[in-house]
DNA sequence: CTAGGGTTAG
């Protein structure tokens, strides 16, 4: 009963102020399902069941828990497991439960926007047109103090009324200039300042990323009793969004709410791509949800902002849902939408799926665009589809597509890392006799990339040299580039010389930089390893003591686990991996085998080497392809010695044993089939190269356990 | 940019 009384009072309440569609508490019907059951279906459990680890709660808790705010995935969760299950009458049951006081289903669903967009107001602007842009030309160019900016003001051609003081207002580029405008225009007094000319203003501002000065404006209004329309909160929500002032925005989109204001869809969906930006996925379907129950129908903008947030995510089944919606919607994809879908599968690791919808969008008519041919190169080359770049490449010529400077490195990336080592060169050279798109630091990252991982020494030197002449900064990543090409022809002291000279030019090593070094140190001896190490010590000196502490004698498991761990957790997630892959390589070069075996152990311990070994009932596999030569072999040694252990206690065996290499896609990738394929003849291992199955070594479980049986327990020793 | 919302590079 008292839950029902609350419930009432909420009501009341509600007629007088609108819902704030993420304000759970005033939402006592279980949102609207009808699209629900398309909603895509990872997102049941990332969005729907993840938010509390707490168990969801009853029914009857939920009506306790009113004021505190169930939050919208406990409020589904029992919806979600009757969906799934599919029994439309136990839905039914539901809601007309008695005791689901909190749900209502014959109540209205209260609207949480606006349907009605936000009408511009027209005037009509007279023959003084010419003279005031002239003079708004004037004031753009004249110097930026307070006094050559009254000066120029004496100059107006005609008296600041209302609609001319609005023109001006409206040509004024830098942000100085309006403010100084709107300021002046303020203390003469002339006619009162209505909302248009503050949001007018505001847009300058947000050019110049003022969102101090806008906001100051926003509360001017207030205390002047001037009407914050949806125009100002927009304008103040995407300049909060664009200085990366996320709460701010959220602030002021609660704050619209609060003064009785309903956003229109323009409002609606830039606050969406806020929270879309903050990555909450969930907020964002609850928005979308909401608005949809209200009777909003999203257009191309809204289905870009959540195509965007599906694509960061990796989801591909948010990024069907997207096309889904639109579809039932009978929204077309405009370009935006599909650029960014595009873009979004190639995120979401699905390249096929992206060719497809590019030939659906040209087959709809819409012409891509830079961004399009962009987004879909790239997605190519690191898919390491060449057939397919190629051929999209020839098209763009043939089709007179258009090309801009972003497009053209990406074609020079996605020539890096396909290896077409020619027509990388072709289109090198192409930039170099254009006008626009002279080469870059990206674009000679690119072709000291190409270069690089070619083993192209002279090239790449030359690269070096030429960029120093033509006055284009190396890059962290060029760097990288050009010192894995070095260290690999062991030219060692033209590494050094390389890597003075980027530090001293501003190049910061990161992680991957420190990487490249410490792969360079597991394969060089004497003083060429100490004089890479001197420059692993520059940038990264807990790094080399870790090198040092593994080669000490009375370093134990443990201080390999802690001294790792800090390691680890201050090193970027991409570079964990190789870094231990090299630490491993350290060890086997420096006969340190044991120590190899501890920083596996310890690597796999941190999650460094997922899905490293798979079993089923018919087979086990080792899965290497991550691994760097020296790591692969220490793990087919750890494999292998478990075996032997696994068969004198005569468990159950698998009828195969398999070990995938990979066959390394890259034209360049390191043989690391042949490492392995040389490695198990030495151990006269039963391990054959497969013949259908490319960068797959098999052997048969009776093979192996009588190759076991005759090496003893002593894998790790012999080899 | 003629008062407000969405998309390009390791």
């Amino acid at each position: 009963m008292a839950a029902a009384k609350i419930s009432i009072a909420l009501d009341i309440h509600c007629n007088n102020i609108p819902f704030h569609p993420l304000d759970t508490k005033h939402h006592h019907h279980p949102l609207h399902f009808t699209s629900l059951h398309k909603l895509p279906t990872k997102k049941k459990l990332t969005i729907f069941c993840n938010s509390s680890k707490k168990a969801p709660p009853n029914t009857a808790e939920l009506e306790f828990q009113e004021h505190k705010n169930p939050s919208l995935s406990e409020q589904l969760k029992p919806l979600s497991t009757i969906i799934i299950s599919d029994q439309p009458n136990q839905t039914h049951q539901l809601l007309s439960k008695p005791k689901s006081t909190w749900v209502n289903p014959a109540k209205p669903k209260p609207a949480v926007l606006s349907l009605q967009r936000h009408k511009r107001s027209s005037y009509s602007y007279n023959s003084q047109v010419k003279d005031l842009r002239f003079f708004a030309k004037k004031v753009n160019e004249c110097g930026s103090s307070e006094e050559s900016f009254l000066a120029v003001l004496e100059e107006i051609p005609h008296p600041p009324t209302r609609e001319n003081a609005l023109l001006v207002l409206n040509s004024l580029r830098p942000w100085q200039k309006t403010l100084l405008f709107f300021k002046w225009v303020k203390s003469q007094n002339l006619f009162p300042l209505e909302t248009i000319f503050y949001n007018v203003t505001m847009k300058s501002l947000r050019f110049g990323r003022q969102f101090q000065h806008i906001e100051d404006l926003a509360f001017q209004m207030i205390e002047n009793g001037v009407e914050l329309d949806n125009i100002t909160y927009s304008t103040i929500i995407t300049c909060a969004k664009r200085c990366n002032l996320f709460d701010k925005a959220v602030e002021w989109f609660e704050r619209m709410y609060k003064t009785g204001l309903m956003p229109d869809e323009v409002t609606y969906s830039a606050i969406l791509d806020v929270y879309a930006k903050l990555g909450k996925v969930e907020e964002v379907m609850s928005l979308y949800e909401r608005g949809r129950a209200s009777g909003w129908k999203p257009d191309s903008i809204a289905f870009a902002v959540l195509g965007k947030m599906f694509g960061e995510a990796g989801d591909y089944d948010g990024i069907r849902y997207v096309l889904e919606e639109m579809k039932s919607l009978g929204v077309q994809p405009n370009l935006v939408v599909y650029n960014t879908l595009l873009e979004a599968m190639g995120k979401a690791g699905k390249p096929g799926l992206a060719r497809s919808l590019f030939e659906e969008m040209v087959d709809s008519g819409i012409a891509p665009d830079e961004k399009t041919l962009t987004a879909l190169i790239k997605i190519y080359g690191k898919a390491r589809w060449a057939r397919d770049a190629l051929e999209l490449w020839e098209r763009m010529r043939s089709n007179g597509w258009p090309m801009d400077f972003i497009l053209y490195n990406t074609l020079l990336s996605m020539c890096a890392d396909l290896g077409l080592e020619e027509e990388a060169e072709r289109l090198f050279e192409e930039m170099k006799e254009s006008e626009k798109c002279r080469p870059d630091c990206w674009s000679y990252t690119a072709m000291l990339n190409i270069y690089g991982s070619g083993g192209n020494v002279e090239k790449a030197m030359a690269l070096f040299k030429e960029m120093s002449k033509v006055g284009v900064d190396l890059n962290v990543m060029g760097c990288t580039c050009l010192i894995q090409c070095l260290g690999k022809a062991k030219k060692i002291d033209d590494l050094v010389r390389v890597f003075e000279t980027s530090v001293k030019g501003g190049v910061k090593p990161d992680d991957r930089l420190c990487g490249c070094l410490l792969s360079i140190i597991s394969y060089c001896q004497g003083e060429d390893m100490n004089k890479v190490l001197a420059c692993l010590e520059q940038s990264n000196p807990k790094l080399v003591a870790f090198v040092k502490l593994l080669e000490e004698k009375s370093t134990n498991l443990e201080d390999v686990k802690e001294e790792f761990r800090v390691i680890l957790s201050n090193t970027a997630v991409e570079a964990r991996r190789p870094f231990c892959n090299c630490l491993i390589d350290i060890c086997r070069n420096r006969n340190l085998n044991e120590r190899a075996h501890e920083l596996l152990y310890v690597g796999i311990i941190y999650g460094l080497y997922p899905g490293l070994h798979t079993k089923t009932a018919q087979e086990w596999r080792l899965n290497v392809r991550s691994l760097s030569v020296g790591a692969a072999l220490t793990a087919f040694e750890e494999w292998m010695s478990s075996l032997a252990k696994i068969v004198q206690r005569q468990e159950t065996l698998p009828a195969v044993f398999s070990a995938n290499t990979g066959t390394g896609t890259h034209k360049f990738s390191q043989g690391l089939a042949t490492a392995f394929a040389s490695h198990v003849e030495k151990l006269a291992a039963p391990f054959q190269e497969s013949e259908e199955k490319a960068g797959f070594f098999i052997a048969t479980r009776e093979d192996l356990v009588s190759w076991v049986q005759s090496k003893g327990f002593s894998v790790v020793a012999t080899a």
